[in-house]
DNA sequence: TGTTCCACAC
DNA sequence: GTGTGGAACA
């Protein structure tokens, strides 16, 4: 049966420990397909007007860079996802391939600048095409997505105001049967803010003696552990705010104590998200993944779900 | 017959859609000779005199720099050929294996703080060899070349007048037999100089998409497209000069428009030579190869010809 | 694969 | 001016 080969699929690292958490199972495997419509031909000449024909979607943002980076955090958790644009904004959400992290962005309409979209569409986008679209944004352009009605392709045109250069990149899309996860809203026994450099630190710094880390959230602060074959490390981090510097404020809230295990190669992957938000949100409850949000200007952000290792391996 | 076999040994991915012009055929194929005179000894010990016998040819260079970034951004067209110097300069002139491709390079006597040349003189260099003696020079050394009459060698001297190093450098020469083509003084139909950072740029953001560039050239502006799997770009600049920040000027002058398709493994060759100087141009008329030009200091000059796709493929 | 250098962004 | 990221070279 499909779904038990599904997860039987998983990473052989991972095989035997990882909880598969049942909010993350899909119904059915994710459906690829290529588009065989032949692609729309380039638009006109720059500096005309180049919506000639009907815009489902336009959505502007002013900074190319923060999509640069969203991209750059995930496309190696994900290889093909849909980018589900409705009024509210646009949102993506996917499993990697060993169904043990989630990602799940929302970037909210209120985060463009002039923002439109007539009506759903998803954009199923291979992540490797788009970065090497996004490669060619200076990081200072103006971006603005559009898509026509039933899109082949994704309209990427950036703007450097200053030096007078219009670019306009068209990226095929394909259709992605995925089904939309539903997250549910989960009351988390602890949420823990931090610097987000500082979790990348200590992510980085615990990868070099092991493979995973135990976070564990008392009254008393978190601590980070690790054991390895060349040592054991722990880091102990406790709330701490600091009046002049917000930024490096640490936060810990907490209804019951928790202790949880994860692979420290998926939160190193996540940490590098960093560079989009000053802070990070770890959220722990027992028997329920990790989420990680990276929260972004206008109420959008970039939340990672990642499932606990099970059997308290050291 | 030797020149059409010549002719054909282009490239197969070439071999049926680029023109290869008239003007750049060669008479005779290069053919190349290893010379068997024994090397000379490396001169006398360094802070001695070093020209003990009749030299020729002595040309000092105020930086190593300049002739270690033309000889990098053309040792991977060329492997053998002749720097042709005589009392104007030194002059190289070659196409690339392909044929699609040439390179032409004039160091005027007055790039040189002394410049002596007393006769015509070829000096025949493995240009992988020479860029290995190249690395051996600082970047702000002074290099001076040296050779003598009917000479097996060309010597190099690089001083460091920082830090009292000597070095010299004795190169084996080898006897290339080259036509010297000559390349007919072209009135261009489109002359634009932009930034050479920013031709580099456009380039390679290009290249993650395809293999060719329509560069297009109107009197509205210069638009760079491509078209390839994962989607089409197009880059468009207008004329644009900066009052305070020259060395991003966009210029576009146009007796006709003009619209020609080139290989942009070559044009990323090329870009090599942006360290070289600060802007570049680029000469286009139909059915013509397109001339990038690298100005240097002193009316000297980096050239790359690159024959243009025909076919007006996609 | 790791290191070094250069260009861009802040 | 400094710091970071990408590209070239060993």
């Amino acid at each position: 049966m499909p779904e038990a080969s599904s997860r039987n699929s998983i990473n052989a690292k991972y095989k035997t420990r990882l909880a598969i958490p049942p909010h993350f199972q899909q119904t059915t495997p994710a459906k690829i397909t290529k588009l065989s419509r032949t692609p729309r031909s380039l638009a006109a000449f720059c500096f005309q007007e180049i919506s000639f024909s009907y815009t489902l979607l336009e959505a502007r943002l002013e900074q190319a860079d923060l999509l640069k980076k969203v991209v750059d955090a995930i496309k190696d958790l994900v290889q093909d996802c849909n980018f589900d644009c409705n009024d509210s904004g646009v949102a993506l959400q996917a499993m990697d391939n060993s169904h043990v992290a989630l990602v799940s962005m929302m970037l909210k309409a209120e985060s463009f600048s002039p923002y439109r979209c007539d009506r759903n569409v998803a954009l199923g986008v291979n992540l490797t095409s788009l970065t090497k679209v996004l490669r060619a944004a200076q990081n200072e352009d103006i971006l603005t997505l559009k898509a026509e009605d039933a899109p082949d392709v994704l309209n990427l045109v950036f703007e450097s105001s200053a030096s007078d250069r219009l670019s306009e990149y068209d990226l095929k899309l394909m259709d992605i049967d995925q089904e939309h996860l539903g997250i549910p809203d989960t009351e988390y026994a602890a949420t823990i803010s931090m610097p987000s450099t500082e979790f990348k630190r200590i992510c980085m710094d615990l990868m070099a003696l092991s493979e995973s880390v135990s976070i564990e959230a008392s009254k008393d602060g978190v601590k980070f552990t690790c054991a390895g074959d060349i040592g054991n490390g722990a880091v102990t981090l406790r709330s701490h705010s600091n009046v002049d510097k917000p930024d490096l404020d640490v936060d810990i809230e907490l209804t019951e104590p928790v202790s949880l295990t994860f692979s420290l190669k998926y939160l190193v992957n996540f940490c590098k998200a960093a560079g989009l938000s000053k802070s990070v949100k770890l959220c722990l409850s027992n028997e329920v993944p990790l989420l990680v949000e990276y929260a972004l200007a206008g109420s959008s952000y970039l939340r990672f779900y990642l499932a606990p290792k099970i059997g308290d391996e050291e």
